[in-house]
DNA sequence: CTTGGAGTGTCAACAAGGCTGACGTATCCT
DNA sequence: AGGATACGTCAGCCTTGTTGACACTCCAAG
């Protein structure tokens, strides 16, 4: 395709062989089954999956976000995060308030159950992040972070870089 | 747990704060997606997933590697590769050859067709590798691989080292 | 006030891709 | 000869994704 794709090619310039590019790419893989392992033990021992932690931490980032508003993160269908919704909220560590100014919208909310399942995962994860970032070295986070960043479609970077925006109950 | 955990606590030493790695946990997340975007696609228009791109990449990464050696790269069970593995050699993508020495193994090889599909696969995936490689410049790039390589277990970390150990048809 | 549409919940059906358990067969090794 | 190994396969179950269809509530525009 360009210079950088032949075996030598673009070495000099750019050091982008495919056979760097291979290592990058089997190091995501191998990587994100790491990121994974340690939640996933614990969401097993409470009796859920990976679609439940990702609804409990994004709803942890920013309480009262609504259903459309998780929709659109996290890219699923309604009715497969309806499903995984509907348990955590009969199991009490999710509550769903009718929205205040627009009746149709629920707002989310961890229960303290909740925030307890949340904290055993994000601590799980953390602890692991944070072993992987001390022993690559700060300036080697930055250069993980930027790489990240410029992997994202560009929705995804727009949630990602949301922190705060609601404060209101 | 320790002192990084709390709000400001480690911030001076080692700058890991719980938001610092909040971030990095969503940043792999959201990369992730991007990642595995391309693919999706091009597998849903063949009719496979991204069971089928794991093996198509490995057995093209490994020639002639042996199902016992892709189940422990894969971390599937037998059953689940297996029913993978069929629907390729049915469709003609894999070729699984009995050994020679030891008569009990199936050495995995793919067919031009499969080499066409692997080939599709990976230069979406690389394109992507590559131009997020570039927005964030070498030394992003080595820290990149730094960080990820500390995020892998063990077993996974061998399994991302091993190139090459079998030369033999 | 009526009506269209947005936001939400839910039922049903289906598929991919994990898992466990059990069994059979061929082959190798001791 | 007998146990271990490599592989395939059947059967059943679970999670998590999908479509399609339908109902309800409410806001806003006409």
């Amino acid at each position: 395709m360009d210079q950088s794709t032949s075996p030598q090619g673009g070495q000099a310039l750019l050091f982008l062989t495919d056979e760097q590019l291979r290592k990058g790419i089997e190091a995501m893989f191998f990587a994100y089954r790491g990121f994974t392992a340690d939640p996933d033990r614990i969401l097993s021992e409470w009796g859920y999956g990976r679609a439940h932690h990702r609804a409990v931490h994004f709803i942890h980032r920013s309480p009262g976000t609504t259903v459309n508003n998780l929709l659109s993160i996290l890219g699923v269908t309604k009715q497969s995060l309806n499903r995984v919704l509907r348990t955590l909220v009969a199991d009490g560590l999710v509550e769903s308030r009718v929205g205040q100014i627009d009746k149709r919208e629920r707002h989310l909310y961890l229960t303290d159950t909740g925030a307890e399942l949340e904290r055993a995962l994000s601590d799980a994860q953390r602890d692991r992040m944070r072993a992987a970032y001390r022993a690559a070295g700060p300036e080697a986070v930055a250069g993980f972070r930027q790489v990240l960043e410029a992997m994202m479609d560009e929705d995804m970077r727009r949630h990602y870089e949301a922190l705060r925006e609601k404060g209101k109950t």
